[in-house]
DNA sequence: TCTCCAATTTAATAATATTTTAAATAATAT
DNA sequence: ATATTATTTAAAATATTATTAAATTGGAGA
């Protein structure tokens, strides 16, 4: 069953969707703020957010980056309407579609299904030979025990096993990991990260067989 | 440079788009019709087209799915507003978003960047004869065997794919890799890295057969 | 509020592979 | 035959990545 979080304040728009998208065959539940919708989330694994970014307690953006950076949960913006604004940054923030109200319901259902079909669904379990990432409880693993990352370090590994052999270039990474779209952040980092990583994760750190080096292009996991 | 195939009739929509992308940063071609549009795809790769389903033609669906069933880029309708029916079936018909008339070319532009991130571009895999060169995972091979290009030799070796049956001037492939229009890169650096590359992907590097020498114009792959 | 600790970032240095240059040789056209 | 253009070779210069260690930051608990 293909579950949705619905974030949103207004009642009567929590009211008719729910109806309407549980009609489609979805499963949802909504939470009328950020908070709620972030605990939400950090207990249900959810297979996509209905994210309104008007809401009164801050705005959604800072959802939506959450969201993105901590679970690779595919994200469409239910915004005012005529709000250019809002949808230039709102892709750019991560969103992976937008609607602006009101809208027809049959039209969010299509970007519904398009969206999920985009993204391919969510992953809950991600394996690779020894390691295993388990993105529900947040937790690495490697031949079963666990191993004790870093936020960064997991978010970096799990950049990596969601896009397993792509040659993934510097800028890439640090810009999917600290989202400074290279600006200000000191480019060696990341090779400290790999390293660090490399040490956690790979037999023999020294010559590593998970995460390649692909000298002028960047960094590669094999599939 | 992504490519942007925009399917249009009218002239007015067709400058003005051109102009826009252009400035953002994409190479625009445009067709007026669904025949022209369906030569243009047999002989150049494009990263992603623009559709106007309402074309006087025939209309664009039929155009949708044979690029669909064809080519695997992603399209994006421009539909006349208000038509929820062309936004419904749209989708099913493996369109990949969708924008009403009139919209703001920045909306456009956003739709686009958001569209190549979900389908992670086109261009993913070119082949000439023996040898592969898969831009995902950013390596090249040849029988199915890895060759292990340096970042300059890979690059040049995508350049001349995507352009075979062109000259290349040596000019041309200097700015094109080196990126130096008004010199100070030795001139004989690209002799250097054919020879390279003649030797790592030519079966007798003495007498290329990928690679050819076109005295006093420069190089050229064949088609 | 303060202190401490772990996580993160930065800086300095080393290791390694690539890139560039230069100079000698070969091939081709006029 | 000679000038022009292209190829080859090998060594020098540079760039990229890896390593190590130290500085900084920010949050949890006293």
């Amino acid at each position: 069953m293909i579950k949705i979080l619905l974030v949103e304040d207004d009642k009567s728009i929590v009211s008719n969707l729910t109806q309407f998208l549980t009609a489609e065959g979805y499963e949802v539940k909504s939470a009328s703020g950020q908070t709620k919708a972030l605990n939400l989330l950090e207990n249900e694994r959810f297979d996509l957010v209905l994210l309104d970014i008007s809401l009164s307690e801050g705005n959604g953006f800072a959802v939506c980056k959450a969201i993105k950076s901590n679970y690779n949960i595919p994200v469409i913006f239910l915004t005012a309407s005529g709000d250019e604004y809002s949808t230039v940054t709102g892709f750019e923030l991560g969103a992976d579609d937008y609607i602006a109200k009101p809208f027809r319901p049959r039209e969010l259902a299509s970007r519904i299904r398009n969206i999920l079909r985009l993204t391919g669904g969510t992953e809950t379990v991600i394996n690779l030979g020894k390691i295993t990432v388990d993105t529900v409880k947040g937790a690495a693993s490697k031949n079963g025990k666990d191993l004790y990352l870093s936020a960064l370090e997991y978010r970096l590994l799990l950049f990596f096993l969601n896009n397993r052999g792509r040659i993934l270039s510097r800028p890439q990474l640090l810009e999917a990991i600290w989202d400074v779209a290279g600006e200000f952040v000191n480019d060696n980092t990341l090779t400290v990260y790999i390293k660090r990583l490399r040490e956690k994760i790979e037999d023999d750190p020294q010559n590593p067989n998970i995460i390649k080096t692909v000298r002028g292009l960047g960094y590669k996991v094999e599939l």
